[in-house]
DNA sequence: CCCCCACCGTGTCCGCTGGACACGATGTCG
DNA sequence: CGACATCGTGTCCAGCGGACACGGTGGGGG
């Protein structure tokens, strides 16, 4: 193979941004460094990608092998670059983050001895390299998510109450929400299945516990991803839609509110 | 420097989806492949990082090397990696997407000889790598960014019709727009500049002309950009979400809707 | 046994925005 | 001077977002 490039290739390193939560706050996965540069300090999993995975396959690889926790769900965050992150030399990082069942995750110290660990998000140590960046950069991404996607499930056990889906929201908004409200937009998206249970163990009434209707939602996604065949634009007709197989191509799935059958949506976003 | 690592490494580049528009279409910027692979192909304008650089130097040099083109307004898209992408091995590119004034920039041919052209982004010829993916992406892009931030004005020249605007719109949404309801919207925005001028050389009733208002924006901006002030947690304690009433934050970056001064914003976005 | 406490669960009203909808005014050109 | 092309404008209604309060229920302690 003639055409191989000779220049310098700097390194290339994904890093993982884990969120958890439980019945305090939400946290955030952080691994103790056990070499040099920062050994000591609390860092983000990850690691140098491998010449045969992807970027996806290789941040799940390393979320195993650091922390023993395997999830769906991963997604591209962003990737960091800057030339002086890292000072043993250039290291470009490609950060994704994930939403886990905090719950049901024991953390097995890593295989290579490090130590894992859940901080809350909003009291970590100091982090190594540009890893405070990182987190705030995913902090501020799951904000803006957690509007349109139903991903905040992905943060409860299976069975949850609608307060504990209501404290999600507003732990991640960091804002409070008003009960009754809250429960009838929930309730209208029409995701969520009303079980014949309710909460044990608890000193005071116990709440009606609900499941998230993964089904439904895939319906929904398929039936509100139309949005792109605008039919009758004159002049040209060879639009293709790129098949999305192909590579890592970002989705955005879908909006909670589909529902609604505008003929003419929105095009400005309300907040 | 004792801390390097010796691992075989990719090879990493970054690639520009640049949009423009003009009378007929939005249009995309590419340039012709001189070299193998794909010598003669059509690709986005891109190269390698050198060392010293950041990614988004790196890109702005592109640019300017391979069409003689600045802009203001990079953004990183995303960033595609799989194994297979390149047929010269493990090569991982950071894609930018920019939003130039076409009218404004005679493509200079590229230093180094390939040819620089504008296609329409909804008939571009068959493109090298996993470039049709990396376009697809940013169109995608483009389509959820106009709805709640201004970026829209970077593509038309300095004063324009609402006409313009409105076609801007349609273009990228790849929808009809009611022309009253869109005036009505745009205008209720408060960042157009209202000039006293209407444009030239047409065969009917002029149009008046507009101007964005970047200091306005710029205000607003700020006004709603607060958001990121989450240092000040009360440490650890109990979560504290915030006082409802004043200074609150809307989450993401600005909103062309950000006028609206309502205590208890949406938490789930309308579509 | 009874009371208290803590949380659960529910409905209404109002204001605003989004969206549907049509026509007279203005300027050019032949 | 008439035909043509685009400009510019207002109303009404439905639906959503958001403010707002209280009786019900079950457990636990006195």
């Amino acid at each position: 193979m003639s055409h191989t490039y000779e220049y310098p290739r700097p390194a290339v390193t994904v890093d993982c941004v884990v969120f958890g939560l439980d019945e305090e706050d939400l946290k955030v996965l952080l691994i103790q460094r056990g070499v040099e540069p920062y050994a000591g300090r609390w860092a983000l999993p990850g690691g140098f990608v491998r010449m045969e995975e992807s970027l996806e396959d290789a941040a799940r690889r390393e979320l195993e092998e650091e922390a023993g926790l395997r999830t769906s769900h991963l997604e591209q965050l962003y990737t960091f670059g800057a030339p002086e992150r890292d000072p043993r030399g250039r290291v470009i990082t490609v950060a994704y983050f994930a939403l886990v069942k905090l719950s049901a995750h024991h953390l097995q110290a890593a295989t290579d001895a490090r130590e894992a660990a859940w901080f809350s998000v909003w009291d970590t140590p100091k982090l190594a390299f540009d890893h405070a960046d990182v987190l705030a950069t995913a902090l501020q991404r799951l904000k803006g998510k957690v509007r349109y996607q139903p991903i905040g499930f992905e943060l409860l056990p299976p069975k949850f109450t609608l307060s504990q889906l209501q404290r999600l929201y507003e732990t991640v908004l960091e804002r409070e929400l008003d009960k009754r409200n809250f429960r009838k937009k929930i309730l209208a998206m029409d995701l969520l299945e009303e079980l014949d249970e309710v909460e044990q163990d608890v000193s005071h009434r116990a709440a009606r516990l609900y499941r998230f209707d993964h089904k439904k939602y895939k319906q929904l996604e398929k039936a509100g991803f139309n949005f792109d065949g605008s039919t009758t634009r004159s002049t040209n007709s060879s639009r293709r839609p790129a098949s999305t197989s192909n590579s890592e191509a970002p989705s955005r799935p879908l909006l909670m509110t589909v529902l609604r059958n505008a003929p003419e949506r929105g095009f400005l976003a309300s907040p």
